[in-house]
DNA sequence: AATGAATGAGATTTCATTCAT
DNA sequence: CATGAATGAAATCTCATTCAT
């Protein structure tokens, strides 16, 4: 019974109000992008979204609860830029770590400059997001020098600024791009970026022989 | 006789007004900082620089002409970042260079927070400011790399990238601050900080024998 | 069937939004007749026209907009004056014209009064309104009388002149109903008055044998 | 005693302040007639006497005693229309009233579009001015009307209508110049026009055979 | 669920008036 | 008397949110 598909319908029910909602994040992410998330009107963003207004607060309770919404997606992309990289050789792993973070950031242009332009001002959103998720890549980071270091592959530097100077590092390469005014080399730029990154922090700018 | 108590009336009324305009601007600078552009509010501008609402329109046009005071006295600082350092050995003046960028940041955090918030979505600030101040610090930098390659101090790296990596280290020391989750380092520690970043810049994290 | 309570949907709705454009018309033009533009406050129309001020900007833009609105109608009813009377012979199709003049202006004299009240000021208005629809009775009343000339039935005076009398005329008849002082007369005696003032201007008002 | 010139210093006084404020009231409607009352701001009005703006308050105590100073100038130049033509014969009467009126009204033109303007929608001026000069105007060419009539000199129409008409005729000649749109011809076209409307009054539009 | 007209609190801005100098 | 900076009440306009359809 219940006719055709069966499963549980209210999984299908909720199936598509999830993709409703991620519709609606996605719309509203490319406008707060480019306007910022006070010059955007919750008309825009039902307009980009093909909906009526009041149909988006039968998803989200607020405007703000929007801007949360993009920035749990945000939280949960972040997640996979550390994924991989296990187990290989320590030069290829920062190379491939680099390089998907690229990958991701691209993807998520309008979800990040969303998140940062608001992380600013907003003490949860900062909260939420910055001391939570950057503060888990920025630890692991450290981990990973101090480890290097005792394995005598590293020098003896300090790991916890080490690990700060490298996000900076890596920051530069998609602020141009997050800023909008550049965007990210193609796919193939994208290893050699990661690589030139990788060799600079590893060697040094100076020449061998000073 | 005549010493300093008479001057032309005029340029004392001048000067009481540019006096009165920066007072504006700091308390503007400080708020916008705390809250963002959008979310402050003329009264709590006036609350803050102890002044009735209708006074900050003698002296700004509007409150979207406070802001742009407070790019442009930002822009003027930013000048004197690169002066000094001339003629100095390479390591050292690299370090007096990132101390000296360390403390003017401190000094103007409120101007810095609120410029980086708005440039995020007003084009007239991104271009005003992060394009052309910006820019400049980072031909600067691109130059001097060129120049020390070809002198041979420096390895035969793509000088645009360095500065641009270089910048985003200088970045990730003063974005705590910026955030208002850290303070910077007391002066002692900054000239510390600044050895450690010069110092990584230029031998690099691997250990010498790698 | 389908008779009348079906229609495109998109066709009610247009009609029902026209409808309260004309009802926000109505109530401003009468506290605009009452108070002069400038003195009126949105507040006031909102609560002369039964609705919340934010609602008068779904249908208005401004409140500026809301005056040439007044305009615009206003306009076209002006149109309607210059209607009949052709074929008739010479003095009973002035009286006529007259009379119809009488007529629209008294229905229209909350328009009328915002109108010219503000089109002393307002350029646009001014041209919009007083230099096209004006100037058209104007130059028609001129055409008329230059024929009449021709015709031997008028004498030889300067017809522009003339008309701009004729129209001054007219203007006293209607002036105190505008201001508010005092009423046109019913229907019956504008008849009346419209005869005495054809009269006056066709035989003047010296005796005959002087 | 009293130093140089004496007179009754308080008289000299009186005479400056009377003369400052005529200059004021004269700066005042310039601004009034070109931009409207609501609009115009007493910074304008300062900045055109050539005075700061607390100084007018020396001279008048709100911005509508200015407004109500103009038309009570305006008052007073218009009793100067009526003087005049007594003894004349009719025709020449008329002419001359006529024309004087058009040079007053010349002089006059800032001071009377304020005046107009204002009245519609200003009770207070509509009667105090409106309501006692023109009435008096009104009554006088009544009274004068019903005499030639008794006379036998007009013809037997209704005096007040008559009046009212005439009044209009006069109207309709100063209203291009008193909305901007055309300026009064010169002094000896004056003599022509108020004569051309002498004329069509007297004797009517329509040719005598008729 | 979807719609979009209605709402009204709250923001920016203007400007007549005051008052210390 | 003259000045013009300071004041703050009041006006226009925006827009997140609600709710009847």
């Amino acid at each position: 019974m219940n006719g055709e598909g069966a499963g549980r319908p209210e999984s299908r029910r909720q199936r598509r109000i999830q993709r409703r909602k991620r519709e609606i994040l996605a719309a509203a992410a490319r406008v707060f992008a480019e306007q910022g998330y006070a010059n955007t009107t919750i008309r825009e963003i039902a307009y980009q979204a093909d909906l009526a207004e009041g149909t988006l607060y039968n998803y989200f309770g607020s405007k703000r609860e929007i801007l949360l919404g993009i920035v749990n997606d945000t939280d949960a992309l972040m997640e996979t830029v550390l994924l991989g990289g296990e187990g290989l050789e320590d030069r290829e792993a920062f190379v491939q770590v680099v390089e998907r973070g690229l990958d991701i950031s691209e993807e998520q242009i309008p979800f990040l400059r969303t998140l940062f332009s608001e992380a600013w001002v907003d003490d949860e959103i900062l909260q939420d997001f910055v001391d939570s998720q950057l503060e888990r890549i920025y630890r692991r980071l450290t981990t990973y020098i101090t480890d290097r270091i005792e394995a005598g592959v590293f020098r003896d530097v300090d790991p916890a600024l080490a690990a700060q100077l490298i996000l900076g590092m890596f920051g530069s390469l998609i602020l141009p791009a997050l800023r909008g005014v550049a965007s990210l080399p193609a796919p193939r730029g994208r290893r050699a970026l990661a690589e030139q990154l990788v060799d600079l922090l590893l060697k040094g700018i100076q020449a061998p022989e000073n």
